[in-house]
DNA sequence: CCGGTCTACTAAACCGGTTTAGGTGTTTCC
DNA sequence: GGAAACACCTAAACCGGTTTAGTAGACCGG
């Protein structure tokens, strides 16, 4: 039933010791040609497969990275990030025969655990850390643990943290300068937290942007990146006594939750009122009208993420990773002025 | 650095044998209590933590159980299942310190190597079958490779294979009757790819409900779930001499990217139209008009199918699961006829 | 006082690989 | 021609647990 051969059942059968298949199999020096090429053959034979928990123990190496993703799964379930992120970073893991191992937590409290149980039974070699928040701990604990680490976020300097940086300033930039090209002059924000690091650094972008056109800060309602919230800030802002002309979201769901919102008022977008999202979401380009957003490459930091965690296990020196930057798609959310 | 103590460090320093502390430490029967508890008390003063992959080579096990995604990326990216059930999974396999393991590929062909690598290489000890085909063959791969599995989807009959029945038949009769109960007579429906089980059980649950409603069969358009096969799907459907007056949709995405067409056209929903989605995503209850939908207690598959992975894998009897029925929820998208 | 049973423990094998320390037999070099 | 160098391979230790076989000592009955 199980009978796996095993390398010793190929030593067994090449008529050589234990030791020399591992040779054979690592190609190692110190083996005959021919030799090594009697191993080899045999093994192919008997379609011998390497055990990775074995080899796990010896080489004291768990051949596995751990993403944790440290949220309620409401907040999980609509995120358009993680799945397209895990792919990127699959493309690269499987290629060097590492398997991802996932955790999801409930609470933020639960991740240090979490990562701690992870690294102490020894099931990972490094992490993936994600949603960092401002003062973010984990950082520090996994420095102490001493595991590996990338950290997936924007604006981060490689100098302070092993990271991939998720550059999101040019994006919001380009929506502001687009609207700005329109015309407008009151442009909002509905923000993500501003507790984390990507919500504070997509405010901070179009703060800048604006400031950069000489034109006055909007207001900004501070959301959780959900539709509710998101629905919420639209609400909010539509009712101020000065309107804004356009609105720039941190995310597509509050986007288009706010389109919603704008539709059900009576307020014609675009014509009274310009949106732009982020994340170019599958629906984006599908709302009535198909929305403005920011399309970023997903796909490609989780591949320059993952190379980057195995380059840190492997104490290999980095390679330059080139990201795609995040690009503007026009659609028919924003017009004139 | 990575002085972690091992069983041996700590049977030195109980002054027992390497035995003694495993014997203690899966409290088997044996030791004296005085001894038992001393070595306890010097493993949690040395605080020692098992080393899994050292127990996982001893034991024949991996401790770990795989869940494969095979589908595109871009699939992949906008769907709400994933996330949620892997939370459900989570949450009972951490109890039983089981890790999960993901693998994403690219195309179908890719899964069969898929699973026979992660069997071969001995990572997991059973895994988790999702998107089932008709006619899939991957069930009678795993049977053939004897790795535990348990499929997840609809209306598979436990006897046929150890299956967690997400039944998605009273959600679509419900939509259905609730359509019939408002007076609508021609109702549509936009379907998920036939060849997948739960694009196919959907659709046949919506023609089941309307013959038992006495109602002709209306027009079905098979889509792919995607955004933009919903919208294609919606704008024929609405070219039709005789336009239904209510589409049945398989998923969210789908019948809110069908709204926007519908709007776009000028149809007035619900007054013109009625819709219905499946999934019930976050986005659906702040579209406009908000969408009626079934919504799915994917948590609860998700711990329903890793209980009985657990159960599979330790030759343990199934106990009865027992899950939530999906469940109407009706919003603005559906009016009278 | 001796053989048998029971308790409490130890020693050692084992899981399946990797790796290091030898140990042959041949070649090389002075 | 003998020692050193080398190529090629084996034996055995090791990773950190689990598990089985075995043993020392206490206890018991006759």
């Amino acid at each position: 039933m199980n009978a796996r051969p095993t390398i010793n059942d190929v030593a067994r059968a090449a008529g050589v010791s234990k030791g020399a298949v591992s040779f054979a199999l690592n190609n190692r020096p110190g083996l005959a040609t021919e030799t090594r090429e009697r191993i080899l053959a045999t093994a192919r034979e008997l379609g011998w497969t390497p055990n990775s928990r074995a080899r796990a123990l010896s080489v004291s190496r768990a051949l596995a990275v751990g993403l944790v993703m440290a949220r309620p799964p409401e907040t999980l379930r609509a995120d358009p990030f993680f799945p397209s992120f895990i792919a990127g970073l699959e493309s690269v893991l499987s290629e060097s025969g590492y398997a991802l191992l996932l955790q999801v937590v409930p609470e933020h409290d639960h991740e240090h655990a979490s990562y701690r149980r992870l690294a102490d039974e020894g099931r990972v070699d490094g992490v993936f850390v994600t949603d960092l928040h401002v003062d973010d701990t984990r950082p520090a604990l996994l420095a102490e643990i001493g595991l590996p680490a990338v950290v997936i976020g924007p604006g981060l300097g490689e100098a302070f943290w092993p990271a991939v940086g998720v550059d999101d300033v040019p994006g919001i930039t380009d929506a502001v300068e687009h609207l700005v090209g329109l015309g407008h002059t009151r442009i909002a924000h509905v923000a993500g937290p501003s507790a984390m690091v990507h919500g504070r650094s997509r405010r901070n972008a179009w703060s800048a942007a604006l400031r950069a056109a000489g034109l006055p800060e909007g207001p900004c309602i501070e959301a959780d990146f959900s539709a509710e919230a998101g629905a919420a800030a639209t609400r909010e802002l539509l009712d101020l006594n000065e309107r804004p002309s356009a609105i720039v979201y941190a995310n597509d769901l509050m986007a288009m939750a706010g389109l919603s919102v704008a539709t059900s008022l009576g307020v014609d977008v675009p014509g009274d009122l310009s949106l732009t999202g982020y994340d170019d979401t599958e629906l984006a380009a599908y709302v009535q009208p198909p929305l403005t957003t920011v399309s970023t490459d997903v796909l490609g930091w989780g591949r320059a993420a993952a190379t980057r965690l195995l380059e840190l296990i492997d104490q290999r020196p980095a390679t330059p990773l080139t990201l795609d930057p995040p690009r503007l798609v026009v659609r028919g959310s924003t017009g004139p002025a």
